[in-house]
DNA sequence: ATCGTTGCAAATGGTTTGCAGCTTA
DNA sequence: TAAGCTGCAAACCATTTGCAACGAT
């Protein structure tokens, strides 16, 4: 076995083709975007990317921190880059698309037992965004998960 | 086509042992639990149980209104009965039990903008309970989902 | 030239569905 | 009895993994 420096979070050490561009999608993209919507969008600058490559460079980035994931009920996860203020979520009923809320509970705190540690907490809000609620009432649209116009 | 009556969602309209057995599996646990854990749970009472049962019957009980999903980010999803008083969730990340919280951020609202409509929302704070703060720093438990001790 | 990384395809794990037989109303 | 259910197994879908070829250092 190698010589262990240390325990680092083992991610990568190998800045490829790939890695850059599935970077590069998150960096080009405000929002927060769903494995399959990485492949279509990097699959653009990049022909032959392989789905298990998108969840390998996913998974390390996230390992890393570089990106987090949010999660929609009764959806796959969505990931994107950390570091951004601490915000939460609006997940649109109709539109399925997600964005991003300013500003965050500060009395959490008072909800759980002082014996209890807090690490992170997640704030999901869903309902109809602008543009929804002012269009129909509530029809949904249940056509598969498609990446909104970005 | 029968006559429809309305378009009711058609969930179930007979009382089987099944269903009866499963409803007391989440009358008898006060948390939140996984479709596996219904299945162990409920077979005890009921040997032969199918696990396409458990899930028609928590998708049938979902829809009708009277169970709701708890979303746990990278686990499958909890259910437990709703109307309970409003309240949330804690995920302990050492003896990943769920803990329910009691009371609600009341200014949801300040965070998003007028034109959106919210129709629910949703908190998770994760962390440690406090007997496994309490326990060692943050090994983490890494094995199966298991039903804790109810 | 290494050894990490990739793409493919097969494997997984959770959930859903088709269907023949069983049950409830 | 008839239609709604059930259990089984196959089908699905998202994600993971084994492996030989590939490519960054």
């Amino acid at each position: 076995m190698p010589s262990p420096t240390s325990k680092l979070p083992q991610t990568f050490r190998r800045n490829t083709q790939q890695r850059r561009q599935i970077r590069d999608v998150f960096e080009r993209n405000d929002r927060p975007l769903a494995a399959d919507e990485v492949l279509q969008l990097a699959q653009q600058k990049m022909a032959g990317l392989g789905i298990a490559t998108v969840y390998r460079t996913i998974k390390a980035l996230t390992g890393e921190g570089w990106l987090v994931s949010v999660e929609v009920p009764g959806e796959p996860p969505r990931y994107e880059i950390r570091g951004k203020v601490h915000h939460h979520h609006f997940h649109c009923l109709k539109c399925r698309r997600m964005f991003e809320l300013e500003g965050c509970l500060e009395q959490l705190g008072k909800m759980i037992p002082p014996s209890f540690r807090v690490v992170d907490h997640v704030v999901l809000i869903y309902g109809l965004c602008s543009s929804c609620a002012r269009a129909g009432k509530t029809r949904s649209v249940r056509g598969k998960r498609k990446a909104p116009k970005s």
